[in-house]
DNA sequence: TATTTTGTCTCACTATATGAAACGTCGTTT
DNA sequence: AAACGACGTTTCATATAGTGAGACAAAATA
């Protein structure tokens, strides 16, 4: 596939990196050779490099690659520092504490959401378990909830290698009916979640924008229908903009890959 | 600095990150190219080439770098699969319920230890902020642990690029009193943390063994001196030993980068 | 034992990274 | 205002590292 900046070697690594990862559990090579865009001699050098590097694990047993401990270190200094959750945190304490409903704060990463952290009603503490889940942008509140406020050209190459996997009846299933619930979206200033990635779970979600109304990430107030109705969680929209608000006036301002 | 295994342009790019990550704050381009092994074309394309590739993030207006949200998404996965952490989980729970100490999960990489389950005695839950944490493996219960039951090429290969920061009075600040200390380590299966790395602070360690009594690992419970002496602590080896000894049992057998 | 599947190695070839030096830009000093 | 210096960025000839068809080895299967 042709990744459009097409970077050199150390992108190929990664993109393994990434294959590895995303299989979600210990893979041998012969099963990232069907997916693999690459060779056999080339995708069994990458590995090794990765392995060498401690970015995976092999196990020699088994023959599989994982992911390794050392991405869990890097990791640990990424989440404290470049993702919203320590700036989120005192303001999503806040918002959490008089709700009894989850709160989840997210970023996207390729048309992924990414979720830097997430509350259970039961929960006080987010774990390692839940932030770093992802979750497809087109078919959550807080993804489309950034989607909507993302500059033109990234939207339109964000939609463009999105694969649209129907999870629920009410899932978007093409880029022009997302497209056109996204514009509304702008209008309005919030998203909602009516059951589109899971059955019986919705969600109400603000876009979290820097004075400058670049968007950084959102916040969402996910509910089961069992719980409130769609109208019902209308109610927390004050505070849930207030809430973005907040943390959207501390935010660093980040710039994505600056392409020539 | 010459690694020995010398892998290539990946190997490079990586180093970078963890110059990066190591900092533990946003970087100028200029800060890094002190300490780096690069020249500064080398070191300017290979930053760029990680922020396209999302592993950094570039703040444009204060020039800096950091980690990026893709290293969390990587480190989720890595952190369910790669790490003792889901292996340890529910037999840690079982020796925190009957404690009011810290209980710590390590693993090592590249001669610091990353700590993948971290228990205050106030929380049930580890957090993100906490796994992924590093410490030096010299001067930590839960490292000595790991490095007394290292094969020996392995033990030499750790100690040679180890640099011995004098935390405390009590820091071992030479690679042959440490491997003194291990030997008897070796002998009596148990570490011991003597406000080595923070003065107040000591702990009780045991590696966890696989069946081959390979070492994947190691489990501590960790006090403060004015709770208990460390004679105090040496009465929870046998709960201590009898958990690490569980984990051991259940864990997977992995391999260390395999060298030709 | 023959056969297939999967992982590893070789080597001529090619794409990619390298870094000295030059350049632009911005903020500070004379 | 002009000169300076500190950084970041770009250039380009050169060196290095990655590539992949195919051979080979090892293990699983017939």
């Amino acid at each position: 596939m042709g990744v459009v900046t097409g970077d050199g070697t150390v992108g190929k690594a990664l993109s393994v990196l990434d294959q590895v990862a995303g299989m979600g559990r210990p893979v041998r090579m012969r099963e990232l050779l069907e997916t693999s865009e690459f060779p056999k001699p080339t995708l069994y050098r990458l590995l090794q490099t990765l392995t060498n590097q401690g970015m995976l694990t092999y196990d020699t047993e088994a023959q599989t690659y994982a992911p390794g401990i050392r991405l869990v270190r890097l990791a640990h200094v990424a989440w404290s520092q470049a993702s919203l959750a320590p700036i989120a945190r005192p303001h999503v304490d806040a918002l959490a504490a008089n709700l009894r409903e989850a709160v989840h704060v997210a970023q996207i990463d390729s048309g992924q959401v990414v979720f830097v952290d997430k509350r259970q009603a039961s929960t006080k503490f987010s774990t390692l378990a839940q932030a770093g889940q992802v979750a497809p942008a087109y078919c959550t509140g807080v993804g489309k909830a950034i989607l909507a406020f993302l500059p033109e050209e990234d939207l339109e190459q964000a939609l463009l290698q999105q694969a649209f996997h129907r999870y629920t009846p009410a899932t978007h299933t093409s880029a022009d009916t997302l497209r056109a619930e996204l514009e509304t979206i702008r209008a309005e200033g919030i998203a909602f979640d009516r059951e589109e990635h899971a059955a019986g779970i919705i969600s109400i979600a603000a876009p979290i924008l820097t004075p400058a109304r670049r968007v950084v990430g959102s916040i969402s107030i996910a509910t089961a229908t069992n719980r409130h109705s769609l109208e019902g969680l209308k109610a927390f929209r004050p505070a849930l903009t207030e809430c973005a608000h907040k943390i959207g006036a501390e935010a660093q301002s980040w710039q994505p890959p600056a392409l020539p």
